[in-house]
DNA sequence: CAATTATATTCGAATATGCTAATATTTAAT
DNA sequence: ATTAAATATTAGCATATTCGAATATAATTG
């Protein structure tokens, strides 16, 4: 019982555990777009984009409904976007520890000092 | 640079994306635990569990420290418990759409109905 | 220093993920 | 009805995860 929330939670976690997926829930977080709005933004293969969205639609993190010609997806619940955003800050609070990703994120100037 | 952070967050995201990982990072949330605790606990295979808290090492999600024969685990900053509690009231806003797990989480008794 | 206890690492097999290329499906336009 | 545009699905391969069994490493005790 228990471990059906784990095993949910575990679930959500991994359709929220590949960067791509990220971004189109991130694109998603103010407006409604469609697939093709998607792939432009992101600027990735049709085919692709398609089984991440498959992939968030899966596990009901996004919905779609169909216009005309097109499908508009929207983020089913804010929730999502906040753990997003808690994600961010606990990036934030650990940058000295990811300085790795510091250089490439944050100095992108500084490279010949 | 923006790709940095999400491939960040979905770093972060993968290392959540286990039910015996959440188990453990529940277990620590509120006491420090030793692996020998955490197997206990778990009632799993130690290397298994040993190896669950590798990644939650690697991935810097929990602190570790020698203490003797021991090894004391930690939550490194609390803010993946929120993250872990903001997905337990995400799971609640969902339960009806995920009824599935409801016969099996809360109807445990009412089988024959 | 042997033996024991606690923990970590390595190996190999099974399963899952992610990607591209190709194909299918649906709706709209001629 | 064809054709075109938007989106989804399938197939096949490459890589990654997960697990148990076996082995290695540390620290503790006798």
């Amino acid at each position: 019982m228990q471990d059906s929330l784990r095993r949910f939670k575990a679930d959500i976690f991994q359709a929220l555990a590949h960067p791509t997926r990220i971004a189109i829930l991130e694109f998603l977080s103010a407006v409604e777009l469609s697939a093709g709005a998607l792939i432009e933004k992101l600027g990735m293969e049709q085919a692709n984009v398609s089984q991440h969205l498959a992939v968030l639609r899966t596990k009901q993190l996004v919905s779609n409904r169909k216009s005309g010609n097109q499908v508009i997806y929207a983020v089913r619940d804010p929730i999502i976007i906040d753990v997003l955003n808690l994600m961010r800050n606990y990036f934030h609070a650990h940058l000295k520890e990811s300085l790795g990703m510091l250089d490439e994120i944050e100095k992108p100037l500084e490279t010949a000092r």
